[in-house]
DNA sequence: AGGGTGACCCGCT
DNA sequence: CAGCGGGCCACCC
């Protein structure tokens, strides 16, 4: 069921388990958008789900990028209390990317 | 059909 | 190494 462009951003960040994450440009790849990073912010920007861990999303330089109304700070307060270090107001993507996403709930 | 918005990305300076 | 600007994509008037 996923006629929009959100549906198949938030199947495949549904993926990214506790204490990882993945990156808006990451999420565009995997959708082969290589281009569609914005879209992927913009869905994210959209999302009102509790069940979408849209704060396990963050940039591809590493940087926490924005979390809505809610503000970053609360972003990486989360992330922080799953387990994700962030030093410097980054995170280390190579060791907390998540990238073994599959195509299992796409139908 | 065109313009505006948005939690981005990359190259250049 | 930090900052700026242009490009790209999906969606809503």
């Amino acid at each position: 069921m996923s006629d929009n462009f959100f549906d198949l951003v938030y199947r495949v960040v549904l993926q990214v388990p506790k204490g990882g994450v993945t990156t808006y440009s990451a999420v565009a790849r995997f959708l082969n958008n290589p281009r569609g990073s914005r879209s992927v912010g913009w869905a994210m920007r959209q999302c009102n789900l509790p069940e979408v861990p849209c704060h396990r999303v963050i940039k591809s330089d590493g940087s926490i990028g924005g979390y809505g109304d809610e503000g970053v700070a609360k972003k990486a307060k989360l992330l922080r209390k799953e387990g994700v270090m962030i030093t410097q107001g980054k995170v280390d993507l190579s060791k907390y990317e998540f990238r073994a996403f599959t195509l299992a709930n796409f139908g």
